[in-house]
DNA sequence: GTCTTTGCAAAACGTTTGCAAAGTA
DNA sequence: TACTTTGCAAACGTTTTGCAAAGAC
C-alpha cells in the first residue's frame, strides 16, 4: 500500500507535480476498491468520507490527471458515467473485462486474451498498438447458477 | 440499399413498430453513411437536410430503438458521445475498432480476431458471452506513413 | 513572490422526459 | 376510437470551467 503510494508520488514529481492531501485520499480510495469499477462520484463520496472538505471538482481534476499518467484507466461501460480503474503494477496492458447484463457485477480477466488478435492488428492493418479495450457482455457463472 | 431498408421494416413491424417516415430518414442516414461512426447529434444534423421538420429527440429515440432491435450497436470511444454502428448483415459479432490516437480516425476490422479469447472466456470462467466490445487504441498505418 | 492547487458555484454538455398535437390502423 | 409517434421545451445527470482564496516551494 504504502510503496504504492510512494511510487505514485514519484510518478507525478517526474510529470511536475505534486502529491496534495486531496490528491492522495483519492489514491488510497482508489487502492482501497482496487476490484470495484467507480465512478467519479463513487470516489468522491468516499474520499468525503476521510476529508470532508474535498470538492468534486478536485476529484474530477485528479482522476483526470492520474489518467493522463496512465496510472489510472478511465473506462465507459455504456451507462453513461465514466468509471476509473487502476492499471495494475507492471502490467503493460490493460485488463479485459466481463460484465453480467443480468446482475451487472463487473469481473476483470487479467491474463492476455489478444496477443494473436494485436499481432495480426500490428502485421495486417500496420496499426501501432498502444492500448486496448476489450470487454465481454453476457451471463455470468453465478447468474447462470441460478437458473 | 432498398432491400436493406426493407428488412428492418419488417423487423420493426415484428417487433411491433411502425417505420415511420422519420424513423426512415434516420436509418437512410445510418446505412449512406456506415463507415462512419455518427453520433446521435451528427445523425440528426444529416437527416435535418433531407426532412428539416425532424427533432432530435426523435433521432434519440428511433436509435434507442434500432439499438434495442440489435439493428445498430451503440458504441461509446470515451470521448463524451455515444456513436452509432450499423451492425452488418449476417454478422454474429460487432467488429472490431482502431482507434488512432494522433488524426482520430476510426478503422474496422471484421474478422473475428478473438474467437480463442472468447473460447477461454466461455470456459475457464462459465461466463455466457453474448457480446462484446474490442477497441484498439494507437497509430494509423496513415500517420506512421507521414512520420 | 511566483506558480500550483483547491473549493465553490455556475455553466456546459449530451441525453431523457412530459406533454399536447399529429398521425395511423 | 384507441394506440403510436412526433416536436418542442424543460429537466436531468455528468463533467468542465472561471475565479478568487489557499497552499507550496
Amino acid at each position: 500500500m504504502e510503496e504504492r503510494i510512494d511510487r505514485i508520488k514519484k510518478q507525478l514529481h517526474i510529470a511536475g507535480y505534486k502529491l496534495t492531501p486531496q490528491r492522495e485520499s483519492t489514491v488510497r480510495v482508489l487502492l482501497e476498491n482496487e476490484t470495484d469499477h467507480l465512478s467519479a462520484e463513487d470516489v468522491y463520496l468516499l474520499v468525503k468520507d476521510k476529508s470532508p472538505e474535498i470538492g468534486l471538482a478536485t476529484v474530477y481534476r485528479t482522476l483526470e490527471l492520474l489518467t493522463e499518467l496512465t496510472i489510472v484507466d478511465k473506462i465507459n461501460f455504456g451507462d453513461g458515467v465514466s468509471r476509473y480503474d487502476l492499471r495494475h503494477e507492471g502490467a503493460q496492458h490493460f485488463h479485459h473485462h466481463l460484465i453480467c447484463i443480468s446482475c451487472g457485477a463487473v469481473d476483470e480477466i487479467h491474463e492476455n486474451l489478444i496477443s494473436d488478435a494485436e499481432k495480426v492488428v500490428e502485421e495486417r492493418y500496420g496499426f501501432k498498438i498502444k492500448d486496448h479495450r476489450l470487454t465481454f457482455h453476457g451471463i455470468c457463472h453465478r447468474c447462470q447458477d441460478k437458473e
